[in-house]
RNA sequence: GCCAGGGUAGCUCAGAGGUAGAGCAGGGGACUCAUAAGCCCUUGGUCGGGAGUUCAAUUCUCCCCCCUGGCACCA
């Protein structure tokens, strides 16, 4: 059944180059993308980039230019990187692609607003205040230099603040909050929904956050939840935002909150800026598709994500089961430290697949860390994993099929009537053992989690490919063919056999490709290829499906290509 | 200080009340279709420290140490 999956990832803030952690949230999702539609769901990926703030504003300012010209620029260094990497979230190929948020397009801006609107206009009964948003003035230092409030954190030592605060004043602020605790005129407590609901969530298996050994982390969280959230700035302080709604009153700009996250409505295929309006049956676009997966960083896990978003959709009008899942993952670190730009050892993902192209970059992202864990970043171990898994392995496992094919064969397959000379079960030779192998990696892949997908490939690549290297070296084609050759008793039986082998192998082939697509789509185009199967359907996704993992589809008679080393081995230079 | 995750072979990690496993790296061997790749065999660990429960703990309990997050407090 094509069932819709709709994930997202974070969008990114455009005020620095993309870094390993970057693309490695989008590899993530994409794989996981591309893996719903190798199970023939229908997929809408949306991924983009948060281009508001101060930071930005700042920055701007410090290059001389406007900030739209600014984020602009960062914005295409994001753009060509998910090029360079296969990032393909919905209508990548086209100029203006369904599955990019930008936040500073009109579209979204119209959204944020609109989402405001809805909120104002929840009223109380028989009053003209909202539920959900309300006015407070706010006194406290005020750091000119810094162009920001000042909190006890901020105090030095001695309780003064320091002079790279300098000048402090005190000012009155007046701001929107939006209201994330119990209070008379909400009629209900969030803090206590949003504890039902991940309670909820657990106890029916479907935890609110995978891999699930966060739960705990956000309901602690949530326990500890008090006050409300500010989600506006003055128009005086903060320029480069959205405008609140004229109903507000003039003069503020949204903060944050409202802007980033709402992208995740904006962008929403069927998007529906007056969810209120929707059609409460289902019936709509949005409603086909909504809820999401959201790919996040363990970094806004807590509390943008599980707290704030939640309860802003709470607020907006949505039900407990259209809340989303948050697949939280970890970091990258370098050599044990946090990457971070004072200690400069980020790490380009543009260069690393400069330098070792894109597929080894994908599937190294994929292949050295556990979803929702941290992992160490080494090039080293790149490199190995690359030369190990993919060069020496699968690569040559399939140059050396090929070769053979060609040598004894000239290419053209055999696929014998029945079960091969050797009966199932029986199998000294392997035959068994790898189909057995093939047909059981590709179920595990079928039904692996969104958590696990990635590494369920991984397995069955090393499975089905060990499998194979081992079958040629027990088979050895090449005293078969001797044998064939010598045109003795064993002849027959000999010939027989080599052409199961060779059948077995190409098959192996076969499925490894279609299991892999979606960590490594080029090179499972490039076993396609060099199969010479399905040229018909060349450089679409549709050449893979899981339905077609499964044994014997290659017909008998069938015509390989050309040997080419699909992963030629990365040598280590080094001084 | 509190909550959570982790401390297992050189490296990355799995595991589980009955005296430990995988992959990579290291060592040895046989082969040649292949990207000097592949295959087979193999060295290697007092399972962070201490105490307890048990016939038996690395696996359970308690205490301690270290790493990672989050929260809080002091400044």
């Amino acid at each position: 059944m094509s069932k819709p999956f709709f994930i997202t990832t974070a969008i990114d803030y455009t005020n620095g180059a993309p870094h390993i952690g970057h693309a490695y949230e989008k590899v993530l999702a994409d794989v996981l993308a591309r893996y719903h539609r190798l199970k023939g769901d229908e997929v809408f990926y949306l991924t983009g980039v948060d281009q508001h703030g101060q930071k930005v504003q700042q920055s701007a300012e410090k290059a001389g230019i406007e900030p739209q010209a600014y984020v602009d620029g960062i914005t295409a260094k994001f753009v060509a990187l998910w090029k360079k990497l296969g990032v393909e979230y919905t209508g990548f190929d086209k100029e203006k692609p369904e599955g990019w948020a930008a936040t500073t397009e009109a579209k979204h801006k119209e959204c944020v607003r609109a989402n405001l609107q809805l909120l104002w206009d929840d009223k109380v009964p028989g009053t003209d205040r909202s539920r959900w948003i309300y006015k407070k003035t706010q006194r406290g230092f005020y750091s000119v230099r810094q162009e920001q409030f000042l909190t006890d954190k901020e105090r030095g030592a001695d309780g003064e603040f320091g002079p790279e605060w300098q000048p402090v004043e005190e000012r009155e602020e007046e701001n929107f909050y939006f209201r994330l605790t119990a209070h008379e005129d909400l009629g209900f407590d969030p803090k206590q929904w949003l504890l039902d609901l991940i309670d909820a969530r657990s106890a029916a298996g479907n935890p609110i956050v995978v891999p699930d050994f966060r739960v705990a982390e956000l309901r602690n969280a949530v326990e500890k939840l008090e006050g409300d959230l500010c989600i506006s700035r003055p128009a005086s302080r903060l320029k480069w935002g959205i405008p609140f709604p004229e109903s507000f009153g003039a003069g503020f700009v949204t903060y944050v909150w409202f802007d980033a996250l709402v992208n995740y409505i904006t962008y929403a295929p069927g998007h529906d800026p007056l969810y209120a309006e929707r059609d409460g049956g289902g019936q709509t676009e949005f409603a086909k598709w909504w809820p999401p997966v959201h790919v996040i960083g363990k970094d806004i896990l807590i509390p943008a994500h599980g707290v704030y978003w939640l309860i802003m959709l709470k607020a907006l009008g949505f039900t407990d089961a259209e809340m989303p899942t948050l697949l939280v993952h970890g970091w990258w670190n370098i050599a044990g430290a946090k990457m971070s730009k004072s200690l400069g050892n980020i790490v380009d993902p543009d260069a690393l697949a400069d330098k070792y192209g894109a597929e080894a970059v994908r599937y190294y992202l994929m292949s050295d860390i556990t979803t929702g864990r941290d992992a160490d970043f080494s090039e080293e171990r790149l490199i190995q994993k690359y030369n190990v898994d993919l060069a020496n392995s699968l690569g040559n496992l399939l140059n050396r099929t090929l070769n053979m094919a060609a040598k004894y064969r000239e290419g053209k397959l055999a696929k014998l009537s029945q079960e091969p000379i050797i009966p199932v079960g029986q199998a000294p030779d392997g035959l068994s053992t790898l189909i057995r192998a093939a047909v059981n990696a590709a179920a595990d892949v079928e039904e692996s989690s969104d958590c696990d997908a990635a590494h369920q490939i991984g397995f069955a690549l090393e499975r089905i490919a060990n499998n194979s290297n081992s079958l040629v070296e027990v088979a050895a084609p090449w005293t078969l063919a001797k044998i064939e050759k010598s045109g003795g008793e064993d002849a027959q039986v000999a010939k027989e056999k080599l052409d199961a082998v060779l059948y077995h192998l190409a098959e192996s082939l076969r499925i490894i490709a279609i299991l892999i697509s979606p960590v490594l789509p080029k090179s499972a185009h490039g076993i396609f290829d060099q199969l010479n199967w399905k040229m018909d359907e060349q450089g679409k996704e549709s050449r893979f499906r899981l339905g077609d993992a499964v044994w014997g589809e290659l017909p008998d008679g069938h015509q390989l290509g050309k040997p080419t080393p699909l992963f030629p081995r990365i040598e280590q230079e080094k001084a």
